[in-house]
DNA sequence: TCATCCATGTAAAAAGTTACATGATTTT
DNA sequence: AAAATCATGTAACTTTTTACATGGATGA
């Protein structure tokens, strides 16, 4: 998969400028792409090379000019063919503080124990800016009984959540042996 | 962080092989690195030459020959402050499904019903292989009261089980859809 | 005044993947 | 007889990241 369907999904739904899709792109937790300047104007390119999209030069006084990108009827059939026929690949957990946590040999218990605890508040952080970000979705309310966005970003609250569960449970076997060490 | 930090990490347990550490690299759920060849033999040449490993050819008959490597005093040492003093990263959660739904408004409710109960029978797949691992783990059970290898694919086994329970929270948000459609 | 945001794009460097190359052994 | 596993390494290609380049508006 590339960013180009990406790039055709946010267009889907309204338009943007490339400079609003890098932003999405960058802010999403679940996307695999950085969204650096690069990627995103390259894609923007080659997906109107390919009249899947086509834009429009927005000339404004008092602020830069913009490019708006629209999707055509080509775009979306090709992303609608894309998503019903693209197999949902499972995801990709990439946590480099497991890693860290597999050197433990190399650490204390009281060591380990504190590295535990701010991977705890570091995570627990980003859980509290994704509840945030949902909650104010919520309130905004305005997508009737089913709300995708709302679904994508209880993924993410759920996830963080979960984590933060398993360093409770991983913090209680940290203290069972610190004590059995006294 | 680099791929070699890992390696690091795995042979401060026990000395392996480039064909070993590319298995376990490619194997492991959690390190952001794929693992190939040239990831790898590359990294040892480098560890070598900075002193924090050392290798040993070993020659054997009816087996091709392999070199083993194991860790020096300068490579724990390495090791160790790394570890203390990298800031535990939070997660990233890649999940190219969440592009895919992004996308749903192409879809009819139907079709995405079906696409999010393929979604969901992948991942229980995958839920599972995590869950043998971890059971056959447990059974050797040799590790004592504190078992860190347990807690890493435990985390694993969490990540998984937290994204089926929100499949089935979305299933139902779908189907509530579906009735409305009626 | 200095930093950040908006807005577009390109060039160079780094990292990653795929394929190539070799060859014995084990499994299907 | 073919495919997979073990085992090492390199070359070519692709992708990604970082930095460069420009310039007005906004905010601390």
């Amino acid at each position: 998969m590339s960013v180009n369907y990406a790039i055709l999904g946010l267009l889907s739904e309204r338009e943007l400028s490339g400079y609003d899709l890098k932003k999405e792109i960058q802010e999403s937790p679940y996307m695999p792409w950085s969204g650096n300047n690069n990627q995103v104007y390259r894609a923007l390119l080659q997906l109107c090379e390919d009249h899947l999209l086509v834009n429009e030069t927005i000339h404004r006084e008092n602020a830069p000019t913009k490019k708006v990108y629209r999707i055509t009827e080509a775009g979306k059939k090709v992303l609608r063919e894309w998503v019903l026929h693209m197999s949902p690949g499972v995801p990709e957990y990439k946590k480099p503080f497991l890693v860290q946590l597999a050197s433990a040999s190399q650490l204390t218990t009281a060591e380990i124990e504190s590295l535990m605890m701010r991977y705890r508040q570091a995570v627990l952080a980003e859980l509290m800016t994704h509840e945030e970000r949902l909650r104010r979705h919520l309130l905004r309310g305005e997508e009737g009984v089913f709300d995708m966005d709302a679904l994508l970003l209880e993924n993410g609250v759920r996830s963080y959540q979960a984590e933060i569960e398993w360093t409770d449970r991983a913090l209680i076997a940290i203290k069972g042996r610190a004590e059995q060490e006294e």
